[in-house]
DNA sequence: TTGAATGGTAAACATTGTTCAATTATGCTT
DNA sequence: AAGCATAATTGAACAATGTTTACCATTCAA
């Protein structure tokens, strides 16, 4: 068993986040349980919510965990590609990639809804801008002339595309026959939705 | 108690499957449970498990009811509107305001996962089709020059998009200060993909 | 060394899904 | 009409969930 100060507050934090992480990872966001983390990391589920208001903060922490590689992923490629479009192009692929390479962890951030009282914490909300806020700026480089609130209208629409077609792809196989990848919807959309975009502003 | 010929077994599933559409409606998807459905109807859980196999056939029956009145009312919006354009809109449109409106059965539809082994009925799966069915025409109706492969490709797109643009717009307030309406987005998604999908064919 | 504060545990509660032996009502047969 | 087989219904039981709390044990300060 074990005893007091074998660890500080902080570590078992972070412990039960990294079993956490790995339920996630392993048996996906139904396999978590209170008690599996807290064996999982030597301690009881007393412990745990010593250390954790309830599960879903819990939960939150792991996902952001997920959140924080993709948007590392996304940034990444925001910098390896300097060409407005086809960086664009590159940050959806990377998008769906991600949702492909760790499906679970996916599913654990966008199936995982939170009881009506709870109110989403900043530094959760935070990746979500973040997120945001990167498209905005591949977007407005795209289009620098462009004002704000056709910058942000666009992004959004665009966003809340791609992840239309992550969200189809992953689990549920919309694309019974396999017809056509994500891949070639998510060329699709992009190259289809964006010129059309920056021809209405070169008309106005 | 209820006794035996009451109800027969028929009448028993339909007033489960409404006393968990009732459910849904007014607790969601969570405030659905096997004991609270059975008291509802006015009986036992164990009558309730030898008319269904398991509670998610019987969420999985009060989603198809929802799936199939979303699917009148995007038909009767196909037939009022005969220009193809002005038709996928409105389609759309009243997509995003199904999920606007019935936000509880929107959600129990789209956030409900069932478990690994579980397979889709074919009743279930059935509606699904339908509804991609509903788009592949009307897309078809826009640009019928333009072979099937292109249609469903363009089609899937189009409602993957739409769909994520109904996604994170109910729930989470990804809009934070309201700077565009859902429905401004969607006509941004809609014109201008479309639009540039048909320059590209008249390319070709 | 003793006592207060805190780390940790184990047991308990309510609520889930699900099963099943026992009971009870029904309809058929004699 | 009586009895019996069949099928419907119950209610209790199981395991697993989240969450709380009374209690025990360890540490550190006085």
């Amino acid at each position: 068993m074990a005893r007091r100060n074998d660890h500080t507050r902080e570590e078992i934090q972070g412990m039960a986040i990294d079993a956490t992480r790995t339920l996630i990872a392993t048996e996906g966001l139904e396999g978590v349980s209170a008690r599996k983390v807290a064996q999982h990391i030597g301690y009881t589920v007393g412990t745990l919510y010593q250390n954790f208001d309830n599960i879903h903060e819990l939960i939150l922490h792991a996902n952001a965990f997920s959140l924080t590689q993709l948007l590392a992923a996304l940034e990444k490629v925001y910098q390896a590609e300097p060409r407005p479009l086809p960086r664009i192009i590159s940050i959806a692929n990377t998008y769906l990639d991600f949702g492909q390479k760790h499906e679970k962890q996916w599913a654990a951030i966008f199936r995982h809804t939170l009881p009506q009282d709870f109110v989403m914490p900043d530094w959760y909300q935070a990746r979500i801008d973040a997120l945001f806020s990167l498209i905005e700026r591949a977007v407005w480089e795209l289009a620098p002339s462009r004002d704000k609130k056709q910058i942000q209208l666009a992004s959004r629409t665009l966003w809340s595309s791609v992840h239309g077609i992550c969200i189809l792809n992953t689990g549920n196989k919309l694309y019974s026959e396999n017809i056509a990848t994500p891949q070639t919807l998510m060329q699709s959309l992009v190259t289809n939705y964006l010129s059309a975009w920056i021809q209405e502003g070169s008309r106005a």
